[in-house]
RNA sequence: GGGCGAGUGUCGGAAUCGGCAGACGAGGCGGACUUAAAAUUCGCUGGCCGGAACGGCCGUGUGGGUUCGACUCCCACCUCGCCCACCA
């Protein structure tokens, strides 16, 4: 009867010694190269979910690896406190969002410690408490001085069931909706607080100091949206300039007519007294459609004329001005030239109001013609004077010129990227350093006064209304400039401000005088390492780049970006292959399996599953195949080895070669993130060794150092286990300060190899030859073989190739 | 409409400096152990044609191409997924 594996007790028994030891406790270390591994820290919603397993569990694996590699790891954990669910918590139960944010908390720490993941506890940071927000505030006042927060009047979006306004990248999907709820937005005119993120979009565009997945540079690149072109003056017959942007000016002179943005400030001076009526009902309408729900993608490109003209800046042709809803205020400069021939929704504006559709590229095999459908590609300049004749991309920087020498033009560059919208109207956030006083306008807190608290008697009620607008104690203060009586801005920030810059303060979470001490932070940073979800790739990460490019402005920190390199766990689905929901009942709860398989188990399983990158479903049969491999494992070890076996003389060569060989897989394999062929090699090894054993290769002298070494690869992945059997063999505690093993290539080297033989690229024949032999002895190899000389049968050798080590194919006719 | 990514057994997946397709695991089938079941353990398991072969043919979404040799490279297409989308 052997020993069987209790992995609940060898768990609980390792967790409680090395939180006593303090074994992942890190301090500053120069004789060891440092490492800040950071996966992204979660929301306390109240239970730890079998995704934080996916994104947690194979970064803690890394990092032990990374730990045993030599490196001084820092793995830290904290919470993102803030945020609207504990706020409707409070609303719906009653309870106050601080209550019931740490009793989430609370929990999700010991959720999070049965993981066994060596997180460093002394190090956590808790967003909602003011030692951590009187930061947010404190870079807010810096943002502020430095011109990167600013107030301004705009349309922003609104969440009518958050009750709160959002910022660009908070809503999502063609029909426009709160990336948090789901709710279709709606536009509000608000004074709102800015972020100039916009500041750094070209340096947002540079991904050259970081190794970050090319998708998430894809995605921030699109959302940046970069176009290059010009900006073009035309001149009403008023004498207003109105500029327009186009990427395309070497299609000048296919211009035709000018559209404004229904919001465009022109419109109101321009329109004739004969339109008046007809333009007013227009932009009433349009605006009230934006207000309502977004339409349909496809929806008809309707306008009306404003009665006013314009001169083309170079013809001096006389152009009339539309108002339509298809040009958007909020892109380039808020109106266009339509160039109905070479643009599909100016020719099918054009084509309805019955306007003139001049070709001026001339599309490939033109037979001179009027278009039946826009040419949007680039050709040769056709009905443009000096210009005809010159291709697209060199009359583009032709024309251009040509506007700038006429006074009319110039090169410009535009951008998707609008700026951080950061002001929320909800309580559960940090409150915005500003005071409003009748004389003085917004002013801010002083440092000094810092943090601004959030008053713990606040009211929750169902109104949608922020508390902190009826909270007097909170409301009414003095004006920190004149002295008078003056109200607190009443918005918190976006929690987005808080995840900006958290990374950092783990490496001095206790710090009450700065964000974090320049030397500690110097010691640390950046982020060498990070993990966490796609999903955040145009917000968290963005926004992160931005804050530290600021912080870099400020002399804050002294590199430029955040994160040096990236990785984007997949997402783990229910065993339906759906995503895990309570309302479809496929939620898998990791403490079930935790408590009946051990957390090892559910480790390793969530590794092997596939590539990390890939996510997908749960496997309840899956996780058994893992479990009992485990348990191999554990017999393999504890069990004595069979009695009176005779071991092969090269027994002790065969278990060295397998330990040597595994090692050389798990190796690069956790180098790159693969987990999965990682355990199918220790899966692989562990069956091997478990033949070798039935063999009597536990006889061996290398049998216990082959065991050893087998644990020392499990330590990263299943360091519980690994730990107990590290410890039975006699290894000096603990596993985790152990050196990771080197392989060594005499001990990998096979004395055999399979050579392949080939005849006309088919494999015919598969023979075992010494290793190591040259061409003449390979060849003989193949023409030694009966069945390659079957298949030469008939026929004339034309050629042999040779890849030695490989294979050998005779070409033959 | 634009961009990005992916298509391999029944399933998750392995193998891409071009060189044995299907490692490892799940599932299935069969055997051992057991009164029985579970657990454990051993064997088989891409398809087709063979009684069988230590036989042959086919096979990595489809169709072409390059090559001695293609899951891998090139071209075209199909399907799916994700992101963006009246962006001028």
């Amino acid at each position: 009867m052997s020993e069987s594996y209790d992995a609940k007790a060898i768990e609980a028994k390792w967790q409680a010694r090395w939180n006593a030891d303090g074994l992942y406790r890190v301090g500053a270390d120069p004789s060891r190269p440092k490492f800040l591994f950071v996966t992204m820290y979660p929301y306390p919603s109240g239970d730890l979910h079998i995704g934080h397993w996916y994104a947690m569990t194979p970064s803690d694996a890394k990092a032990r690896y990374l730990s045993m590699r030599g490196h001084n790891v820092l793995f830290p954990m904290g919470f993102d406190a803030f945020g609207l669910p504990a706020e409707n918590a409070a609303i719906q139960h009653g309870i106050h969002p601080y209550k019931w944010t740490m009793a989430n908390i609370e929990r999700m720490r010991g959720q999070l410690r049965s993981m066994g993941a060596m997180f460093d506890w002394s190090r956590e940071v808790v967003t909602c408490h003011p030692e951590y927000y009187t930061w947010n505030q404190w870079f807010f006042l810096k943002f502020y001085e430095a011109g990167l927060a600013y107030r301004a009047m705009a349309a922003v979006d609104w969440c009518p069931n958050c009750n709160t306004t959002l910022a660009r990248e908070q809503v999502v999907g063609a029909d426009r909706v709160c990336e948090r709820c789901g709710t279709p937005v709606i536009k509000k005119d608000l004074e709102q607080w800015f972020f100039r993120i916009t500041k750094y979009a070209d340096e947002l565009l540079d991904f050259s100091k970081m190794e970050w997945p090319e998708r998430v540079e894809t995605l921030q690149r699109n959302w940046i949206g970069r176009s290059e072109g010009a900006e073009i003056v035309y001149t009403s017959e008023q004498g207003d300039p109105i500029t327009v942007f186009t990427t395309r000016p070497d299609t000048l002179f296919g211009a035709t007519f000018l559209v404004l943005a229904p919001e465009h400030p022109l419109v109101e001076k321009l329109t004739t007294p004969q339109h008046r009526a007809e333009v007013t009902a227009y932009v009433y309408r349009a605006r009230r459609q934006t207000e309502i729900e977004r339409l349909a993608e496809d929806r008809e490109k309707t306008g009306v004329s404003i009665g006013a003209y314009a001169r083309h800046p170079l013809t001096n042709a006389r152009i009339p001005i539309y108002v339509g809803d298809y040009v958007l205020l909020t892109y380039g400069t808020g109106a266009i030239h339509a160039v109905p021939a070479h643009d599909s929704r100016d020719f099918e504006f054009a084509r309805k109001y019955r306007l003139p559709i001049p070709v001026v590229i001339a599309p490939p095999d033109w037979d001179g013609k009027p278009l039946a459908d826009a040419y949007n590609g680039e050709g040769v300049l056709v009905n443009s004077g000096a210009f005809d004749g010159l291709r697209s991309q060199e009359a583009k920087q032709r024309i251009t010129e040509a506007l700038e020498q006429a006074g009319r033009g110039r090169a410009a560059v535009t951008y998707r990227l609008r700026d951080w919208l950061i002001s929320r109207q909800r309580y559960w956030g940090t409150p915005i350093p500003i005071v409003y006083c009748r004389a003085c306008g917004a002013v801010p807190v002083p440092y000094a006064d810092l943090p601004v608290v959030l008053p713990e008697d606040a009211e929750f009620l169902p109104t949608g209304e922020s508390p902190l607008k009826h909270n007097d104690g909170f409301l009414r203060t003095m004006c920190p400039k004149c002295g008078g009586t003056a109200e607190r801005e009443t918005d918190t920030m976006d929690t987005f401000v808080d995840s900006s810059w958290y990374q950092f303060r783990y490496l001095d979470p206790h710090n009450g005088a700065a964000p974090f001490d320049a030397a500690k932070l110097r010691a640390w940073a950046p982020v060498d390492q990070y993990t966490g979800g796609i999903e955040h790739a145009v917000m968290h990460l963005m926004y992160a780049r931005f804050f530290t490019k600021a912080m870099r402005d400020l002399g804050l920190v002294p590199f430029d970006e955040p994160m040096l390199r990236l990785f984007n766990q997949g997402i783990i689905l229910g065993p339906d292959g759906n995503r895990m929901s309570k309302s479809r009942g496929n939620v898998v709860n990791p403490d079930d399996y935790v408590g009946t398989m051990g957390a090892d188990v559910v480790r390793a399983y969530l590794m092997f599953i596939g590539p990390w990158d890939g996510g997908g479903p749960w496997n309840p049969k899956g996780i058994e195949g893992v479990h009992r491999f485990l348990l191999r494992v554990w017999h393999l070890v504890v069990d004595p080895p069979p009695a009176g076996r005779v071991p092969s003389p090269e027994a002790a060569a065969q278990v060295r070669r397998t330990i040597h060989q595994t090692l050389r897989r798990v190796t690069d394999d956790l180098e790159g993130f693969r987990f999965n062929t990682a355990v199918a090699a220790l899966m692989e090894c562990t069956n091997a060794l478990g033949r070798l054993r039935e063999e009597g290769a536990a006889e061996t002298a290398e049998w216990q150092p082959a065991l050893r070494a087998l644990a020392l690869m499990l330590a990263p992945l299943t360091p519980h286990l690994a730990e107990e059997l590290w410890v039975r063999l006699g290894g000096a505690y603990s596993v985790h300060r152990q050196a990771w093993p080197a392989w060594d290539p005499a001990a990998v080297h096979e004395d055999t190899m399979t050579l392949v033989l080939q005849v006309n690229g088919r494999v015919r024949d598969r023979v075992t030859v010494p290793a190591g032999l040259d061409d003449v002895h390979l060849r003989e190899a193949a023409f030694g073989s009966d069945k390659v000389r079957k298949f030469l049968d008939g026929k004339s050798v034309e050629d042999v190739i040779v890849v030695p080590g490989k294979l050998v194919n005779v070409v033959a006719r």
